[in-house]
DNA sequence: ACTTCATATTCCAATGCGGGGATATTCTTC
DNA sequence: GAAGAATATCCCCGCATTGGAATATGAAGT
């Protein structure tokens, strides 16, 4: 069952929270560390984990994976994920996931760009000047 | 996060079933056995764990327990509850289980009207005359 | 080629949950 | 108060999941 799977992925704090940031367009690994302020062996897990169910995509893009909700969902996820919408925006984690993401806007601006341009060859050092720079783990 | 623990609950599939059958109106315990085909056992235990998180109501009528979706619901749950119902119109299992509740109506209408009467008294046997009989484990 | 950065995977220990069997509890009836 | 019906709890086992540490992979720059 599907939806089993949905709930499954939806069920942890993390992973609700990577979805939601999600909702407001892509995102790179290096961003959840930030935002999330988690290490990066958790997070890389957790992507893993919602890509293994096709709740997110993931698109390289030179060394960065770029993660996305997926183009194509079902009807089920698109249900989910307004529900999602909804039931969050009194919550004060998420609130303040979306500050913290505002402010990180003009350092992951160019995931999106990255991820709709037609060749999906690695993008130049230049173009993707904003590259982020974290700690090992 | 009270929708974390929402979540939890909806992510297994029996569980799934018998919010579902809940929305329909209350039941009790011998029923789920009958619609799900499970041992009393797992059918308890899963009650158990609904109830815990308060996303069901356990009423004792005599030796029954009646279990309902609980009167006061967080915005939260009332919202995953539409959600549920919204997901799980095309679902084979749950049109199903709506089938066979259809079917076993007569036999556990007196459920809803026992939790509605306002003496939270044991029910006497003649006013539950349908009270089910059930093999053991 | 070597280094560095970004990310993924593997290994291990701990924990939580589900199923089955047995048993306990609660209520009703006789 | 003893028996029986409905339900709950306990114990044990297996499995999925999680976190941390270490390591591997893959791409870019020099």
């Amino acid at each position: 069952m599907d939806l089993i799977e949905i709930y499954k992925c939806l069920c942890d704090e993390t992973r609700l929270r990577i979805l939601h940031l999600l909702t407001q367009g892509p995102l790179c690994v290096c961003h959840f560390q930030k935002l999330l302020d988690l290490p990066q062996v958790p997070v890389s897990k957790h992507l893993a984990y919602l890509r293994d169910h096709q709740l997110v995509e993931a698109h390289r893009r030179g060394q960065w994976m770029i993660y996305a909700l997926p183009a194509q969902r079902t009807r089920e996820l698109d249900i989910q994920l307004q529900c999602l919408q909804d039931c969050v925006q009194t919550n004060e984690i998420f609130r303040a996931d979306l500050q913290r993401l505002k402010k990180l806007r003009p350092e992951c601006d160019w995931v999106a760009e990255a991820l709709v341009s037609p060749t999906p060859a690695p993008v130049s050092k230049k173009a993707a000047g904003r590259a982020p720079v974290l700690a090992r783990n």
